[in-house]
DNA sequence: ATAGTCACCTGAGCGC
DNA sequence: TGCGCTCAGGTGACTA
């Protein structure tokens, strides 16, 4: 479900219920999520000193380390009155000083929880990524230097993790189209100069993403319980077969990577 | 190091 | 209604 857009989405919706509060508990009703949920008890009773985003994973600093969430696939969180009863995918919640709680639903159970000392950013599942698209280490031509001599699709090497972090399969799409590359492209033979407008437009792309809120396709919701709007935006994602919004020439589907893959054959070379 | 495939799960949608 | 199949916003593990 999420990309970077719904994941900041989520993060700014929940920050103002979680900043400055103390854990009371954490209710872990089935710890069985992407790896088993393991807190350390002394968690709870901490106050949460700072939130912030890495990649999509959610970061609850306390005044000893971090709490690290994913939401996987299908995952969203939301803030609940404390004696809301669970439904059958509500798998924990974090219980608030001031009797809310942050409560994580996720069907497919590709979410997780780590707990973190510091340095947050030693724990495994952070160490290794690649930059944040937002950041001023995202350039053109950082991503042109990375991708020399990689053969690979240069959709699969936007989704690198390793790389840049927070690409999903819709904005790798998304972002591609508008900047008139072909998915399948090998990485290395793109040139710098199209590097620096595939940034442009991954910028663009998710920037705009945030401000609606992000994308639901079916299940997504922010911490409000509202979805994101972007899906109207979508230009190629789900287009398969339609008309170009550019062009009018029909879009193409494949598969790249595993991933569904929609672009134009005439907006995109 | 890089590239490709598989796996983890549940639910929705579709054709029959 | 039900069955079986395919697909879905992610990503680590494994193989070559």
């Amino acid at each position: 479900m999420p990309e970077l857009p719904e994941v900041e989405t989520t993060l700014r919706g929940i920050t103002p219920s979680l900043l400055n509060r103390r854990i009371v508990s954490l209710d872990v009703r089935e710890p069985r999520l992407r790896w088993p949920v393991q807190i350390p008890s002394d968690v709870c009773g901490k106050r949460i000193v700072r939130l912030t985003r890495r990649a999509k994973y959610l970061l609850l600093y306390v005044d000893a380390g971090a709490l690290i969430l994913h939401l996987g696939m299908s995952g969203h969180l939301r803030i609940v009155s404390g004696n809301v009863p669970p439904g059958k995918h509500d798998h924990l919640d974090i219980l608030l000083d001031h009797g809310l709680a942050l409560r994580l639903t996720d069907p497919r159970r590709f979410g997780s929880l780590h707990w973190q000392p510091h340095p947050v950013a030693d724990h495994w599942l952070l160490r290794n990524l690649g930059v944040e698209p937002l950041s001023d280490a995202f350039t053109g031509d950082y991503l042109f230097a990375r991708s020399r001599r990689r053969r690979a699709a240069v959709k699969n090497f936007l989704m690198d993790a390793h790389v840049v972090v927070g690409i999903g399969n819709i904005y790798a799409n998304e972002a591609l189209f508008k900047a008139g590359v072909r998915p399948r492209i090998a990485a290395g033979r793109l040139s710098r100069a199209r590097y620096r407008e595939i940034v442009a437009r991954i910028r663009e792309t998710l920037t705009t993403a945030i401000g609606q809120g992000g994308t639901t396709l079916r299940d997504f919701v922010g911490s409000d319980g509202r979805p994101g709007y972007f899906a109207n935006e979508l230009l190629v994602y789900g287009r398969q077969g339609k008309p170009c919004r550019r062009c009018g020439v029909m879009l193409k589907g494949l598969r790249v990577g595993q991933r569904s893959t929609v672009y134009c054959p005439n907006c995109q070379r």
